[in-house]
DNA sequence: GTCTATAGCTGGATAGAC
DNA sequence: GTCTATCCAGCTATAGAC
């Protein structure tokens, strides 16, 4: 017992060791670029030498993975916060803001997470997990709406994606693509709630295979 | 005269040796990744060595501006062709397929004109000027369609753009997001037409045909 | 202009004392 | 686990002979 508890002790600082690491790594790929900081920069920032981080972790890649893994936790927790209005659409829209914050309040992170930026780097399964989990949720919420037509799910991929994207790459913590946040998606409703009449009621009973045409 | 002609004959030779030095640093970007060739992969792909290079470019990133010089030049050349269509619909349906299929025909060439991919490197005015030009015909192309308001241009670039990511990072080449552009122009514009009806001088009408003259 | 040779630096990763 | 010291590979870029 005694053991045990001063076993899980050791392994609570270790823990806390490897998170203050990746701490400081985010800290550089935020002030440098995610690609752009070294090992050596990594550990100085966290008062070791670049020895003692490989008593954390196997190698850089190692180190891209616990990011990841943070930063898909922190997706998952983030958008699944409850969601305080009534009705499915407005359920949507406030997914979708949410979606928009997220990703724009954080560039490197946006860009570790939803872009391929990193060569050679792929997360693991186990980090990448949250993550996939969190975006099945809007499938759930399109549904919802009664749309639940692959081609719609990937429009709507394609059209949050992209004023997330314009909005970082073109007015960086401005609001010139954020604005249009709440239009887009009302054209979007529009278009496919038009489109999908019919196909399915409201909620629940969505058919979400095989309808392709 | 004599002296003129040869001046000019040797500064085609060199024209033409930058060019083949151009070429080989996007197959290998295009093998490799646009940041993870090397001069020394260059030179040898190039057939020459490393101090060679350097009597014809002062930097490696003057290597990437020559890239995105020839790639600006090709954006605007592939979306200047004719347009074999009537009315300023077609046009606009027509321009958004080609912007479509000259970024995801080749990867690397759209990401560094497109993306902000490599560190440190930002183009020349010069080398930059043909892709403004190209992309202000979207704007024109628009306007001809009744779409003036700058949201609206905001909301268009970053629906295809979100098409375009979609497409290269999540089904590289493949049709997913290829075949909903048509879809989500039609969206787009029963959006517009919709909203600026009336504002707009240059047309009113929902449908229209041959109003470029 | 083209080469051989190399400078000068930075990167990730390791050996071995403590 | 943490350090000092270092290895080795890679990079961009340059010096200087021809």
């Amino acid at each position: 017992m005694t053991k045990s508890t001063t076993s899980a002790w050791r392994e609570a600082r270790r823990q806390s060791a490897r998170e203050s690491i990746v701490d400081a790594a985010w800290d550089l790929a935020r002030e440098e670029g995610l690609l752009m900081w070294s090992l050596r920069d990594l550990a100085t920032r966290a008062g070791i030498t670049t020895p003692t981080v490989y008593a954390y972790f196997d190698s850089k890649h190692a180190i891209y993975d616990a990011m990841f893994g943070q930063a898909a936790t922190d997706f998952a927790e983030y958008m699944a916060r409850p969601y305080d209005v009534e009705g499915s659409r407005e359920q949507l829209f406030v997914y979708v803001r949410r979606f928009f914050d997220f990703c724009t309040s954080d560039v490197e992170r946006y860009q570790l997470l939803f872009q391929r930026t990193i060569p050679g780097f792929t997360p693991t399964p186990e980090a990448y997990a949250p993550s996939v989990r969190a975006l099945r949720t809007l499938g759930q919420v399109l549904a919802e709406n009664g749309i639940s037509e692959e081609g719609h799910l990937d429009l709507a991929t394609a059209l949050i994606g992209g004023l997330v994207s314009q909005q970082i790459s073109n007015d960086p913590g401005g609001v010139r693509w954020m604005r249009l946040v709440d239009e887009a998606m009302e054209m979007y409703l529009a278009h496919c709630q038009t489109s999908e009449a019919g196909h399915s009621p409201t909620s629940r009973s969505g058919r979400t295979t095989g309808a392709r045409g």
